[in-house]
DNA sequence: TTAGGGTTAG
């Protein structure tokens, strides 16, 4: 068990700051000015006093701790509030409902939700205090706390001692643990469980995919489906195809698609036929992709689903076929927001379709009154760059708003340069990305080979001696699979 | 009744 000897409740020192803090923040800006006088203070002070005084005094008046607790809620201060708080929980401890105290712990987890582990302990305190340790649900939404704002040490340490555990315990932990990253020990408790269900694998699978253990989250749907007989629900689709398109078999697209359709999984959610889309779009086949989308009902489909299709042309070079479908999505009245613009952009530079794409960007801007982002800007320095408009190219990327540039924008640029052969403004480009980042070796190796290119061999060389000395890394080009 | 992911420049 952790520490219970100290107070629960903050020190002194600390409680006048979380309060100061909370009286600031009941008040609205305006008023924070006028009303911060010492005597205001005093008498949110005395009422707060005199409400934690009534409520520890008369535990069993339900209709003041209700009262108390809204306004803690409402005002969003309960969470500077907590000897307050306190109270308010002791009155419900007694509460012949207990079903209040269940609606005060949901409190508590949104409170969790905000990833503070040292708010977190202090209830940890007040549930000790309180004496629910051996209250199941309790105890399962403090493992989620701790797990959430990752309190592992701890959340392992509630878990071990629990004396009763249910589905929803292991649960909280094995997803728990997947999203912090700690894969195997949530691999460990999930063979140990004894009734696994199917969050338990959704979670164990998306934990895989996250980590970029694709064949093993393949693996385990294949265990799922196959061996435990457990059908699958939209979420273990949602899990599992990211694995399906980093592996880039599109066999296991189709076999995934058949089961899913046989089994009558696929539809009923429109998300999961947006990643299906996406799915077959990055195997590489296109055609089942347009072919899906095709079949989607057209009160179904959605801004993603015309998206990602956009997308899938894209990164097949389909520019042309992109712009159909953006002006067909926009005859269907859809509004296009930042994403469809970035891969509509992304079409045009990957087809060549460099006016289109500059219109495209203008309608962004005028029509739809959209702030164009890094990647928009990307994409236009990209499109003029591989069509060989190396000098508007160079001044987009330097007309970018230097809080948004980056060096992925100059890093395309030097690209260009490379293809083009374009020594001078591949050093300044070079220049920039050395400005923003200066680990990675590819710059260093593309700016050489630039420079091989012009036969500046000396210059060359000392930029490779320049990235062995900064250590830059240099990766492989290299395939996964 | 305490667990939960669709599209984004190189």
């Amino acid at each position: 068990m952790l520490k219970s000897t100290n107070s629960p409740f903050p020190s002194k020192t600390k409680f006048s700051v979380w309060f100061f803090r909370s009286l600031t923040s009941f008040l609205s800006p305006k008023q924070n000015e006028a009303h911060l006088s010492l005597s205001h203070q005093h008498k949110q002070n005395y009422k707060k006093y005199y409400l934690f005084s009534f409520l520890n005094e008369n535990p069993t008046n339900q209709r003041v701790s209700k009262q108390v607790h809204s306004h803690l809620i409402t005002t969003a201060s309960f969470s500077h509030s907590v000897r307050l708080f306190n109270a308010v929980l002791r009155c419900y401890a007694v509460s012949e409902n207990p079903k209040d105290t269940i609606f005060l712990y949901q409190q508590i987890q949104t409170c969790a939700s905000l990833k503070d582990l040292a708010l977190g302990k202090q209830f940890h305190g007040v549930e000790i205090k309180m004496g629910f340790e051996s209250h199941l649900y309790v105890q399962t939404v403090l493992v989620n706390m701790y797990v959430e704002s990752g309190g592992l040490v701890e959340c392992k340490k509630v878990f071990d001692e629990m004396p009763e555990k249910n589905s929803v315990t292991w649960n909280v932990m094995i997803t728990g643990l997947a999203k912090q990253g700690d894969v195997e020990f949530g691999r460990f408790l999930f063979e140990k469980m004894p009734d696994r269900n199917i969050v338990s694998w959704s979670g164990m699978i998306d934990g895989y995919t996250r980590m970029n253990q694709h064949r093993e989250a393949l693996g385990l749907f294949r265990r799922m489906v196959a061996d435990d007989g457990v059908d699958p629900s939209e979420k273990t689709f949602l899990a599992i195809l990211p694995a399906v398109w980093n592996i880039g078999d599109v066999k296991i697209c189709r076999l995934i698609h058949g089961y899913g359709e046989k089994r009558g999984f696929l539809v009923s959610d429109i998300r999961v036929m947006n990643s299906l889309i996406d799915t077959y779009a990055k195997c590489g086949c296109m055609g089942s992709a347009l072919r899906f989308f095709d079949e989607i009902s057209t009160d179904t489909k959605n801004l993603v689903s015309w998206t990602s299709l956009i997308s899938g042309f894209a990164m097949h070079g389909m520019g042309k076929e992109a712009v159909e479908s953006f002006e067909k999505m926009e005859q269907e009245g859809w509004k296009p927001n930042r994403v469809t613009f970035v891969s509509v952009l992304n079409a045009c530079s990957h087809g060549c379709l460099v006016e289109e794409g500059l219109k495209f960007f203008k309608k962004m801007v005028n029509e739809y009154q959209i702030l164009p982002d890094i990647k928009h800007y990307g994409c236009l320095v990209d499109m003029l760059g591989r069509t060989g408009r190396l000098e508007e190219a160079e001044k987009i990327a330097l007309e970018i708003p230097s809080e948004i540039s980056n060096e992925v924008v100059w890093r395309i640029l030097l690209g260009a340069c490379s293809f083009y052969g374009d020594v001078e403004m591949g050093e300044r480009a070079t220049e920039k990305i050395m400005e923003l980042e200066r680990g990675y070796g590819r710059d260093y190796v593309l700016m050489s080979n630039i420079l091989v290119g012009a036969g500046r061999f000396a210059d060359a060389q000392r930029l490779r001696r320049l990235m062995d000395e900064r250590n830059a890394i240099k990766f492989a080009g290299s395939s996964l699979t």
